[in-house]
DNA sequence: CATGAATGAGCATTCATTCAT
DNA sequence: TATGAATGAATGCTCATTCAT
């Protein structure tokens, strides 16, 4: 069935492209005061045909959610995969170095993930997609977690429930980055932008440590 | 001057009716998704009379961000209050205490401080009243950060910059916050919500101690 | 009753007030976008007194409207007493120089009579004003249909209908002060303002003269 | 392209629809009192349905006007070409002629230029459009202004600048239609509809002569 | 008399979604 | 499958008028 082959790989490049335009657009404007008009423009289709392919605007952003996802996490992946397992506090420096080069190098996939966590959306998105994206969420925290694990287990960190942990560094770096990511408030901590970052980075990971107390 | 007396009570009265209002419906459906008729319907309100008081739709949600703000200063001013100027450490601990049962006792107040920090809101509020807002939003931060530095003046802290350390700890808990607000992402962390949030408050304070190393 | 005419004259002098106001506000915004809440601000009264003075917004242009038109036929009356009897041509010139002075030093008035003719004002204006108005108008009419009554009657002009004959050099003078009004339908004719005004004035006098023909 | 051209004449012919329907609804209730929602009523339309056609209110109104001063124009066109280029007086009066007829056969497109010659349309209303308004406006004149000036160049008429005599003519007829178009001003003239019309007619005709004096 | 707070009908405009072709 | 014309509910805001004090 080289022809439904065919289709269906056509069927996908045009969703990308509807995906990718509307990535630009809510990049732009924000989701809420992004118009489907926009996004059918930019993507050279019709506005009928983006309904062809998702369910909402929603949808849209939903998928593009899990895109952003899964983008993140390769990055992460990459970085993880790229240290040794004997150095665990390195692994998560390098996991928090590709995290905030992501929020830099793709800022529109940044505030994607925080315009779907913020907005509050139940009923345009299928069950199933909420449930893909909690899992995708889930494997960017396995890969703090496995690190952390590793470090409890080398001793070099304290002792712990390394979920939790995990939590606690992702929760500490996100804080950071919301932080800084308005230039207003950017002002109340009087610190250019990796530099808060950085900082809880350290103390975080010196947190984490075997301390003498 | 009685008479005029009555009028401002009266004025000021009325307009915290209102903003007692638009704080329900603002937290029931979102600033974006609430409509001022909702409010003024809430409020057993005219909808012009809404427009006597604020300027805008936007107005409101800066007045009652600002009232939010004022509402949290005050908790965590006497939670500072409440603790010996000898123990910085403890200090901390309870402006973390404070600033948790803020956002669980005024749940509403809490989404509406985010509210304003992620819509993007400049043309419609006055530059005054964003002016104060920041204002009031340092004055939550010099808290924080004023411990911190007894802390590091007692010797109980590594040395460093005590703003930027307050934006460490600030960002965590919030970003903890953040992360167990909302239902679907607390089983990333599957923890309750106070725990992720005192684990954090806990490796931050470790982190910021004086370490052996 | 000298409390009686004390509070007379008092309610006439704030009723003047009002209406100055009134029209001020008005040349400025043009009656359709102006407020009452304007008005009531110019005047530096409540807005609630404002219609124990007036029944309605229009009936402020209708009153406004009278002032205009009674300072009309004041200027009218007085060039035209300014004028020998034996030379009704003079005594056109005359009042067509007054009635362009007129609109030129109170511009605002001009326009109010224009409003008060174009809008469709039925409802909102008492049948009693309405009447005066038309009597008021009427009596500037009257000025022009004598001095071409005058004008018959010494064989300087053509023999004819004199009120239908003042008609016709009233409405020639109002288009040509409509057309230059507005400064782009000036182009049309290029022509600067008092020039079409007085080639109209000239062309409509030798057209009531006593031609050869 | 049969399908393209379709769409086009459809398109052409909603829009036309839509610009018939605001004809009557402005003509009943003048521009400034109707509503979109009553145009879109008339016109058996959604109302979004209408902003896919016009940008504004106000651009509906600007297209309307366009439409009424080709219509003029053709109306004077023609008249202006059914006279012998010999009769230069003939043919002012033929145009008159057709002016007061436009005006009783097309009362709402008569009404329609003077909405728009009146309300303060600046913003509303693209560059391009005002300037064919303009440039409409301007042929209207350009046959009055031909026929003077042959008039002038047979020895009909008195030497002097075309163009602002054709102006004086053109003032003197719309003043005579704006002084009788309004029942309550028609009596001030006490004369019927084509009465004073004609009189202005003959009066400026008279006034543009070769007089002895 | 004077006030100005309160009202709510009214309006232009937007935009997600549908559906005939 | 693709389109884009059509829709109409929804929204923030205005303002003439009323009325309790």
């Amino acid at each position: 069935m080289t022809t439904a082959d065919r289709r269906e790989q056509e069927r996908s490049r045009r969703k990308q492209e509807i995906l990718q335009a509307a990535r630009a657009v809510f990049a732009e404007h924000g989701f809420g005061r992004a118009t489907v008009d926009a996004v059918a423009q930019r993507a050279e289709v019709g506005k009928g045909t983006i309904y062809l392919y998702f369910e909402n605007k929603e949808a849209i952003l939903a998928e593009l959610t899990l895109q952003a996802l899964a983008d993140l996490t390769g990055q992460l992946q990459a970085a993880s995969d790229g240290c040794s397992v004997l150095h665990p506090d390195r692994r998560l420096r390098a996991l928090a170095d590709a995290y905030l080069a992501f929020s830099q190098k793709a800022p529109d996939y940044y505030r994607l993930l925080n315009a779907y966590n913020h907005g509050g959306f139940q009923q345009g998105i299928s069950a199933d997609m909420r449930e893909q994206i909690v899992r995708e969420s889930n494997r960017t925290l396995d890969l703090v977690t496995q690190a952390i694990t590793d470090g409890i287990a080398l001793g070099l960190f304290a002792p712990g429930d390394p979920r939790q942990l995990a939590g606690v560094l992702w929760a500490g770096l996100n804080g950071a980055l919301a932080l800084v990511s308005h230039p207003i408030r950017r002002t109340l901590v009087a610190t250019d932008e990796p530099g808060l970052y950085h900082a809880t980075l350290e103390v975080c990971l010196r947190g984490l440590g075997k301390g003498q107390a």
